[in-house]
RNA sequence: CGGGGUGUAGCGCAGGUGGUAGCGCGCGUGGUUUGGGACCACGAGGCCCAGAGUUCGAAUCUCUGCACUCCGACCA
């Protein structure tokens, strides 16, 4: 993987059975491995997002042009990547239709007709959905022409609740980064140069890959009234005066794949944290010629499919083949029984991130596997963690900055003055482009690293997917 | 959208001085195996990316597309 880092990325997407190319340009087949892992990303963010009250819909796929142009800014950013529909059948249409490349205009538009009153804010809602953006160049999960998201969209009463919704939900997505994916992330908000086309402020996730790029893998977007205005919505208050409701939008899309990826990932391909991977525990029966094995391992992975997502492997492929072969995919954690391990009542795990065996008895095998998918999890965030945090560093000065960027891959800390020019030049003469300002600022000096003015922020830059 | 690379069996590739194609893996059937990618036997599988041109004849030569891929620029 350290040769060459792309093409064992795609190595692992194929071999892994993630996803496969397909016969549309930029469009992937996800495979059902690979729709397993997005199927349990996706119950997992939805359970988050429905306990804080957010409701799912579904918008149409078609934006008609006249509503896509509605907001200024949002228009010109996404124009140049939208795909057109012209013609119904054989007849030309009337006014063109976009294949959706996000859906805040949908969303503006039908909240025009549902909000009239304080009493009808907020409105909290989120849909899953898939969204064509006609991209240049593609790779698997990382960026597709089609890819698969949840855009979240809400509309509320007032500035400060609309700001804290954005907020909660970047920590949502943080959070579930942390505890369901094992991956480690800067929270922070994007530069004016970096935000979404229409925003008044984006926030982001940050991670960083094994190859010291950076990956943005979530977003939250404040968007104060603008939409409102541009689509005039508006609602009474509770002073019987009409107002512009305040509105937000976050997503995350199945790009968290290609994070997943990777992050975790090794020369043996997939390391999948336990809390998303399809398949938790896999069986191997060992000589399944001789008597009573496969029955025993049969049985063992009845009584494990009640309490973890198992799955046993009775093909006559060799066992190791099978090791290599689960290896590839990813999967936490093997569980191995053969003749000898049923003499004497026990089973070997072995762990994917460090290949670590341990025998365990039958009697409590449920608590030893918890525990062990436990650990795994544990030590694939703080290997993660490490990683990164040997990989970030800080610069004071331009010529560091021009030289680290070119020879040492990862998150470079440096001072910024906050004006646009500085952030052009970097990406000029250094190749690098900002990808936050952290919530959690350090000094590392007065001035910007690329003018010499008085700096304002503390940023992140770094190179991105 | 600029620069490079590649398109031949499911995958990885060879062949090419023009005469309709081969290897390894995989796949099917039968058998022997099984604690780190087992083995034997038989077998199936290809408009050689597409279109046009040159030619008696094109996988091979010439154009033109398209796709994939890498490096930039642009974006989740």
């Amino acid at each position: 993987m350290d040769e060459d880092f792309a093409k064992w990325y795609t190595d692992v997407v194929r071999k892994a059975e993630l996803a496969s190319y397909s016969g549309v340009r930029g469009c992937m087949v996800v495979r059902p491995y690979g729709t397993a892992l997005w199927e349990n990303i996706r119950n997992d963010l939805d359970a988050r997002f429905k306990a804080l009250g957010h409701e799912n819909v579904m918008m149409p796929m078609f934006i008609p042009e006249g509503l896509l142009q509605k907001e200024k800014d949002h228009v010109e950013g996404f124009a140049p990547e939208v795909a057109w529909v012209t013609h119904g059948g054989e007849e030309k249409l009337q006014e063109r239709l976009c294949v959706r490349p996000t859906s805040e205009t949908l969303f503006c538009d039908h909240y025009k007709d549902i909000i009239q009153s304080y009493k009808d804010l907020p409105k909290l809602y989120n849909q899953w959905c898939s969204v064509v953006r006609w991209e240049k160049t593609t790779r698997p999960f990382l960026r597709t022409m089609e890819f698969f998201w949840q855009e979240g969209h809400t509309m509320h009463e007032t500035a400060q609740q609309a700001i804290d919704e954005t907020e909660q939900m970047l920590n949502v997505y943080a959070d579930f980064c942390v505890e369901s994916l094992a991956i480690p992330v800067v929270k922070g908000k994007k530069t004016d140069k970096e935000k979404f086309a229409g925003a008044e402020s984006t926030y982001t996730i940050e991670a960083l890959m094994h190859d010291g790029k950076a990956l943005q893998s979530g977003t939250s977007h404040y968007f104060g009234d603008g939409f409102a205005r541009a689509f005039d919505i508006t609602f009474t208050d509770r002073n019987n005066t009409l107002q512009y409701p305040h509105q937000t939008s976050w997503g995350m899309s199945s790009r968290v794949i290609g994070a997943i990826i990777m992050t975790h990932g090794d020369n043996s391909g997939l390391v999948l944290p336990p809390a998303v991977a399809p398949v938790q525990v896999v069986i191997v029966p060992i000589a399944t010629h001789k008597p009573g094995v496969t029955e025993k391992a049969t049985e063992l992975c009845e009584r494990l499919a009640k309490s973890f997502r198992v799955k046993i492997d009775l093909t006559d492929n060799s066992a190791g083949w099978k090791f290599a072969e689960y290896e590839m995919k990813g999967v936490p954690l093997r569980l191995e029984i053969g003749p000898k391990d049923i003499e004497n009542n026990q089973c070997v795990l072995v762990r994917r991130d460090n290949r670590e065996k341990t025998f365990a008895s039958l009697d409590n095998l449920e608590e030893s596997i918890a525990a062990l998918l436990r650990h795994l999890h544990d030590a694939l965030y703080e290997k993660a963690l490490a990683r990164r945090e040997e990989m970030t560093y800080s610069v004071g000065s331009l010529d560091e900055m021009i030289e680290n960027a070119a020879n040492r891959p990862g998150f470079i800390k440096a001072m910024w003055c906050g004006e646009l020019a500085c952030e052009e030049k970097l990406k000029e003469v250094a190749g690098v482009t900002s990808r936050c300002i952290p919530f959690e600022q350090e000094k590392i000096s007065d001035v910007c690293v690329c003018c010499g003015k008085p700096a304002k922020n503390m940023l992140y830059w770094g190179k991105a997917y």
